[in-house]
DNA sequence: TCTGGGGTCCTAGGACCC
DNA sequence: TCTGGGGTCCTAGGACCC
């Protein structure tokens, strides 16, 4: 059995743990440069307002006129409270997996039998003890195979009955769910999926479920395959114990405002440079190729600019500098005077376990292993960025737009709540 | 005044080579 | 003179997730 725990509107409820004077109120929070929203609290929810993923700029005097309270993205206390939500789910399983920064999948083992609370009160436990300890409210939902216990999660909220947990653990209560839940609720299953999956006659998980897998293999995918095999109690998802290793990393940002200079451009891909580095390092990996990139908005006047550069490295790589060292070189292709560029990243493709690779004769890395090692390791005991690379800069130019950040509560001595007596 | 997220995986199709 | 198959690598964009 598997058991998904997931915070409710998670950025919105974080939001709200040491800043009381919100609590009652509807409360949305905004992605990176205060562009889109990106969460909304079952208050805002209940109001209509706060859907996912739309521009503020277009519903801010919405907003507004609805007294909502409006938050920049604090993804330094989402992240600690995050920690701390993980660390309490972890006591309640034999094994985590850490999904996203507000869910977690336990597991309890192929043959799991019940345990002797029963599925449905270790739910409630873990949901009562994150509410305790953490001040996060979540939902539990439990099934025999990942893709159900999602489905379970989901119930738990939006299905009546529920409230707050759901156990899939017998055919009338999979049955009973399935009918209510659209295809579009499935996890893998999306917009466009969904519209083709409507067009055979599609529309809800539990006909989905009752498709022919080898059938949908032909129509789809093996992904959708594993869908409607999951859907009926057949574990696909291969996540026993570790996350299996990303195929490609990447970091990209839009800049708080336009970039239009060649040297603001530099520094930027080479902070990104520097971020897929250190995330390569901690994947154990090396590099074969990288790619670069820089673009002015679609939406601005003039016609999209997209401007990319690759480089394969004659040896693989995980060495910060020789991944900086391919800037310089992609700048020419990717800088045009004029531009006013809205985004730009690297990415890392081709990635190899570090001691699997086999070197050539002939080309030697020229990695520095244990300077990485500790650059990393002052990094993560004193905080980002202790030590950098110089090419980064220190100045903080293009740095994004945040005009409604709370606190950072939990990371920062000035901003610890203080009580007065 | 202007404003539009970020990450990963997958694949069709173009470019290039032999 | 003109034409042609098949493989590899890279790019752009689609699709999905949160």
């Amino acid at each position: 059995m598997f058991a998904l725990c997931d915070a409710n509107s998670m950025y919105a409820s974080c939001e709200k743990v040491f800043d009381p004077s919100i609590r009652n109120k509807p409360v949305v929070v905004l992605t990176n440069n205060d562009g889109c929203i990106c969460a909304a609290c079952g208050i805002a929810k209940r109001m209509g307002v706060g859907k996912k993923f739309v521009p503020y700029f277009q519903v801010k005097k919405e907003l507004e006129a609805a007294g909502v309270v409006i938050r920049s993205s604090n993804y330094e206390l989402y992240a600690d409270l995050s920690q701390r939500m993980m660390d309490t789910c972890a006591r309640f399983a034999p094994d985590i997996n850490v999904y996203s920064i507000d869910e977690c999948f336990l597991n309890y083992g192929k043959e799991a039998t019940a345990p002797q609370e029963g599925w449905d009160n270790l739910a409630s436990t873990i949901r009562k003890t994150v509410w305790r300890e953490v001040r996060l409210p979540i939902c539990v939902g439990i099934g025999p195979t990942p893709t159900l216990a999602k489905v379970a999660n989901h119930a738990s909220k939006n299905v009546s009955g529920f409230t707050g947990v759901a156990v899939l653990d017998n055919e009338n209560t999979r049955k009973h769910v399935l009918k209510q839940l659209a295809v579009t609720d499935v996890w893998g299953i999306g917009m466009r999926l969904g519209a083709k999956l409507n067009a055979l006659g599609i529309h809800t998980a539990w006909e989905l479920a009752n498709r022919d897998p080898s059938q949908i293999r032909k129509a789809f995918s093996i992904i959708v395959e594993n869908t409607v095999r999951e859907l009926n109690g057949e574990v696909r998802h291969c996540w026993e114990t570790v996350r299996v290793a990303k195929k490609e990393i990447y970091s990209t940002r839009s800049f708080g405002n336009r970039v239009t200079d060649y040297d603001e451009l530099r520094a930027a891909l080479a902070g990104h440079a520097e971020t897929v580095s250190v995330k390569l390092r901690k994947q154990k990996c090396v590099t074969g190729s990288m790619t670069l990139f820089a673009t002015n908005s679609p939406h601005d006047n003039g016609g999209y600019v997209r401007r990319s550069f690759f480089h394969r490295f004659t040896v693989p790589t995980n060495d910060t500098r020789n991944i900086l060292n391919v800037i310089d070189s992609a700048m020419s292709q990717l800088f045009q005077p004029g531009v006013y560029y809205y985004k730009c990243g690297v990415g890392l493709m081709d990635l190899h376990e570090q001691g699997l690779f086999q070197y050539d004769l002939f080309n030697a890395s020229n990695d520095n292993p244990r300077l990485m090692a500790c650059m990393d390791n002052i990094n993560s005991r004193y905080g980002r960025s202790t030590v950098q690379m110089a090419a980064k800069g220190f100045e903080q130019r293009f740095s994004m737009k945040r005009a409604f950040l709370s606190p950072q509560y939990t990371t920062q001595w000035p901003d610890i709540p203080k009580i007065k007596c």
